[in-house]
DNA sequence: GTTCCTGCAAAAGCTTTGCAGAAGA
DNA sequence: TCTTCTGCAAAGCTTTTGCAGGAAC
């Protein structure tokens, strides 16, 4: 299912929560800004149209919506927890010049070692670090 | 060369860093103790030994050893900063059922894909997270 | 004697919690 | 009306910083 407003909003529904304004503001905002927000970024652009919001009903929201299985929390650097609507299994890379994170795909399935057959595996992350192209070009 | 706790002094004489008492402490509980701990671990087990020693003296020293290569800072979940005296590229499971970290040999260079080529990585991490065998054989 | 390190206390940053008022059904 | 949500303020955690005393050379 491709991963519209619309959508999200209809399966909200079937789970029976509450859609409140601000918590159909910030899942919309999700699903236009898919650059792994941090609160902070979420925070600072909704606050321009919802003078009002809160910070705590941010988090409130995000653990709703985490526990909804809408999105996944990525923890990239210390300090940041970023979230993501995309919750299919993806790869991240996190430019230190710039700070933009990047998806790409990559499916490591084929690796993982025997040592693991018996083991549960919920989430499997995938994380680099460096300099991305635009950024080594203008340096 | 192997992580030895000879080594890794010597690696720091030859920095020109300072081996205090407290910092060679901290190097040694590293090398023994390679489950990845927290600060908070760190501390609570040093200072049995060194009743006096703060925990501000434990991330100062975690930094300089990061600074010069020595360890690996692991972000895995949120909120815990993790040390790791292994700097090779590793991947790590943690369990959600007992909390132990394990390490597991990974090498996912062949899977890089071709968006990123034009990119300088600087470092690779895979995180799992589920349940580990000895906790699903007790469940 | 000079330099750097330690460790207490305070500060800083992010996230959660308590709670009264507001919104929604 | 009754329940749930919002948002302020305060609390809780982890990590960093300021600084005086102390250790090392």
């Amino acid at each position: 299912m491709k991963l519209t407003f619309e959508n999200l909003k209809q399966e909200l529904k079937e789970k029976n929560v509450s859609l409140s304004h601000q918590r159909l503001k910030i899942l919309e905002y999700l699903v236009q800004n898919r650059c792994h927000p941090t609160v902070e970024q979420i925070y600072s652009d909704l606050q321009k149209d919802m003078p009002t919001l809160s910070k705590t009903t941010i988090y409130n929201t995000l653990r709703m919506l985490e526990k909804a299985g809408l999105v996944k929390v990525i923890t990239i650097e210390d300090k940041e927890t970023r979230y993501d609507i995309d919750t299919k299994d993806h790869g991240h890379f996190k430019c230190e010049s710039c700070g933009n994170i990047f998806d790409f795909p990559i499916d490591i399935d084929p690796l993982i070692p025997e040592e693991l057959s018996e083991f549960k595996i919920f989430s499997k992350d995938v994380y680099f670090n460096g300099i991305c192209a635009r950024c080594l070009d203008i340096a």
